[in-house]
DNA sequence: ATTCTTACA
DNA sequence: TGTAAGAA
């Protein structure tokens, strides 16, 4: 699959993301704090973007101004491991990607709930509450 | 001109 | 999160 190779490749600087995105350096620097967004590297040390960079920090823009935290955003998204980002999983359909297809398809349950649109402002604060104790421990 | 890291009102 | 300082 070609596309996907050129949705992780890296492409564009943090002032072109933060354009895209309409986040600040700061939060997106943040986030990636978080490892929320894990960017390529120049030799420079400067942070590359890739398309699904960019679309993720969309998401994550999209939560927090549906009040969710870093710790909830951490359980609704997927977490990024610097390998799986470039090189997709042709490999390894073992034990432990099992485990994880299930914990992808809670994921994505949760992912519908929070993303779906259409929620009153007051349940927002409810969102917080509720996600606190789904993810507690 | 841009971006990076670190630190603090 | 914003912003400043000093170095790439």
């Amino acid at each position: 699959m070609t596309d996907e190779i050129r949705r992780n490749m890296a492409l564009f600087p943090i002032g072109i993301v933060m354009k895209l995105t309409d986040l600040t350096a700061r939060q997106i620097r943040y986030y990636e704090q978080h490892e929320l967004v894990i960017p390529a590297r120049t030799g420079g040390n400067q942070r590359l973007y890739s398309f699904n960079d960019v679309e993720r920090l969309l998401e994550i823009k999209d939560l927090i101004e549906k009040g969710v935290n870093i710790a909830g955003i951490k359980q609704v998204l997927l977490p990024v491991d610097k390998d799986s980002e470039d090189a997709t999983i042709l490999n390894e359909q073992t034990e432990v990607k099992r485990r994880e297809l299930s914990d992808t398809q809670l994921h994505r349950i949760l992912k519908q709930q929070l993303l779906g649109g259409g929620r009153r402002p007051n349940q927002v604060s409810l969102i917080q509450g509720e996600l606190s104790r789904f993810f507690r421990k």
